[in-house]
RNA sequence: GGCCCUAUGGUCAAGCGGCUAAGACGCAACCCUCUCAAGGUUGAAUCGAGAGUUCGAUUCUCUCUAGGGUCACCA
């Protein structure tokens, strides 16, 4: 008479193992009281999108505040989704982010002793857990083709049951050790399924960190958990993973919530502690007036690459997704003056419980506050390494002009009213291009911008005036009093209040003039304060740009 | 469709039986001002619906509705 231990000997002769080998060489960890181990568990099949690098974020917060372990384990058990190299890009972009592992899959190489962190390279390890729910008779060979499941599913639909492999639809959970036997000796494909003993009728109910208690119907399908390639689902690669792996709480998305059944009665089989959970809402986006959870394969967008592209510094992520996740977070910000998540103690209590729509506004909000808080030296250095990859015009041009790019992007830095006019790095060559010699050519090829509406021999006039008369070495203040004195000159008003009681009077006021400077020097009718923009191109450059302006009036 | 999660302004939300229902982003107006930013002041805008419990419900219960998620040899 054939067992499922006889099976299990014969389908795992290379298993020489056992579970209670596992549990010594995985021991649990010696961490002091409270620490939390959490883990990140994307799969290679793509790029790093917002919502894992969302997820990673909390889980590497989790960690830190509770002085634990924050750890990498790459889910490449699907073979035929995996996208090469993805997994190392993963590691790289979550680098860039400043989210430092404590052990796990660095790209090339692991750390840590409760590896190896590539479930592709833990085939053994599944082998021995399974070969054990085998022979306690919770584990059987399933020889259904996928036509046979489609037929099946069908009927199912046809006679509105619930589809899936479960009760008198598991037809293979019937068949006898021997016949198995003989048919995976006749080299019959097969997988191997989790015989459930759970009732649907029944709830189990679990705790989740953030929700409170779930209540779900029990598990009764006999989901597969080796594949017929020897790897294993998600379900059990889980349970198997994040108990030797020993983690403390499992943090992951809420489309998860729906499959935790299947988890609990996995871990409980196996004979697990389940550890805690934490189901974190997910980040959507607006598609046709409708919310939808933003899509790794629909949403390319998504890819954290287009905000490092976009030029937002990694700080303004990082601060945008924490705002998200832990409301407070903001607050805190303002209170602090500091965007610092590592200063921020995280609460996964505090998480919202919704589905969070990605709000473009706010990113931008944060980019320009974090930019604001740069020092003009930190600036210049971010921008050469961002620039270099992805605005080979603003590197070469901020490259060969280091002291005028720091200068110019030190107008107004710093203080209460700092200027916040940079929501990425995207918006230096626009705001402050008109510095640089070719840039100032390329934009004046189009003409200068001055108002129609006064003669152009009166601007020519106040311009040539300028350009002899104007004092460098004046602070800004009194600066602007020569220019108030030089309008007079012209008959322009001091001010706009004095041109408004007596329009007749003038032919427009101080504003003009400086709008006409402005337009020489930058080629636009908008500009940092123009002081600065003196002082940084210097009196050569200065004169030379009205000369050309005037030239263009003539 | 079954099951699960969720429900306060356009967005992110505070609130945990009694409040003129915080705050932030965005938006609008005004002030400041040499432009643009920044800053200041003000404003518009929210408790999904219906029952119950209660002296009193945004808050507790139920039903409905809406949105989302999930029902694979994908994670």
């Amino acid at each position: 008479m054939i067992t499922y231990k006889d099976l299990a000997d014969y389908i795992f002769k290379d298993v020489n193992e056992t579970i209670e080998d596992l549990e010594k060489k995985y021991p649990e960890r010696k961490l002091p009281e409270g620490a939390e181990v959490t883990r990140f568990a994307p799969s290679p099949t793509g790029f790093l999108h917002l919502g894992s690098l969302s997820t990673s974020l909390i889980d590497y917060k989790v960690a830190k505040d509770s002085k634990g372990i924050f750890y990498l384990r790459l889910e490449d058990t699907d073979t035929k989704r995996e996208i090469e190299g993805s997994g190392e890009e993963l590691v790289r972009q979550l680098k860039y982010f400043g989210i430092e592992l404590d052990e796990g899959y660095f790209g090339n190489h692991d750390v840590g002793d409760y590896g190896p962190y590539r479930q592709s390279e833990r085939a053994h390890i599944y082998r021995i857990c399974i070969k054990h729910l085998m022979e306690i008779g919770r584990a059987y060979p399933c020889f259904c083709s996928a036509e046979q499941l489609e037929e099946t599913r069908q009927i199912q639909e046809a006679n509105k049951e619930i589809p899936g492999y479960y009760g008198d639809y598991a037809i293979c959970r019937n068949i006898e050790p021997e016949e198995a036997l003989n048919r995976i000796k006749n080299g019959d494909p097969y997988v191997i399924r989790f015989r459930s003993l759970g009732n649907h009728n029944n709830k189990v109910v679990f705790h989740d960190e953030i929700r409170g208690d779930i209540a779900i119907a029990e598990n009764d399908m006999d989901v597969v958990i080796l594949k017929s390639d020897g790897l294993p689902t998600y379900h059990f690669a889980h349970a198997v993973d994040d108990h030797f792996m020993r983690t403390t709480v499992v943090i992951r998305g809420e489309e998860w919530i729906a499959s935790a059944p299947i988890h609990i009665e996995l871990f409980n089989a196996l004979g697990f502690k389940l550890p805690r959970y934490a189901h974190v809402p997910v980040i959507m986006k607006l598609d046709n007036g409708n919310k939808r959870k933003l899509s790794k394969r629909k949403d390319p967008e998504a890819n954290v690459k287009n905000f490092i592209e976009g030029g937002y510094p990694n700080e303004a992520l990082k601060a945008y997704l924490l705002s998200i996740a832990n409301s407070n977070f903001e607050e805190w910000t303002m209170e602090n003056n500091c965007y610092d998540i590592e200063k921020f103690t995280f609460s996964l209590s505090k998480m919202s419980l919704d589905g969070i729509l990605f709000d473009q506004d706010k990113l931008s909000y944060f980019s320009k506050e974090i930019i604001a808080q740069f020092t003009a030296e930190d600036f210049y250095n971010r921008l050469l390494v961002w620039s270099k990859d992805y605005d080979v015009t603003l590197y070469d041009h901020i490259s060969k002009n280091k002291d005028m790019t720091i200068n110019a992007l030190n107008i107004e830095r710093g203080g209460e009213k700092a200027r916040k006019d940079f929501s990425s790095y995207k918006d230096v060559y626009p705001i402050i291009g008109f510095f640089y010699k070719d840039r100032y050519e390329e934009i004046i090829k189009t003409g200068f911008p001055f108002n129609e509406a006064i003669d152009k021999e009166v601007i020519k006039d106040v311009l040539l005036d300028f350009a002899k008369s104007n004092d460098y070495s004046l602070a800004n203040d009194v600066w602007f009093n020569t220019v108030k004195e030089l309008g007079v000159r012209h008959g322009f008003a001091e001010s706009g209040k004095i041109y408004k009681q007596n329009k007749e009077a003038y032919k427009g006021h101080v504003g003009d003039v400086a709008e006409m400077i402005r337009v020489a020097l930058c080629g636009a009718k908008n500009s940092p304060n123009l002081h600065s923009v003196l002082q940084i191109l210097g009196k050569d450059e200065v004169n030379r740009r009205i000369n050309v302006a005037v030239d263009y009036l003539k």
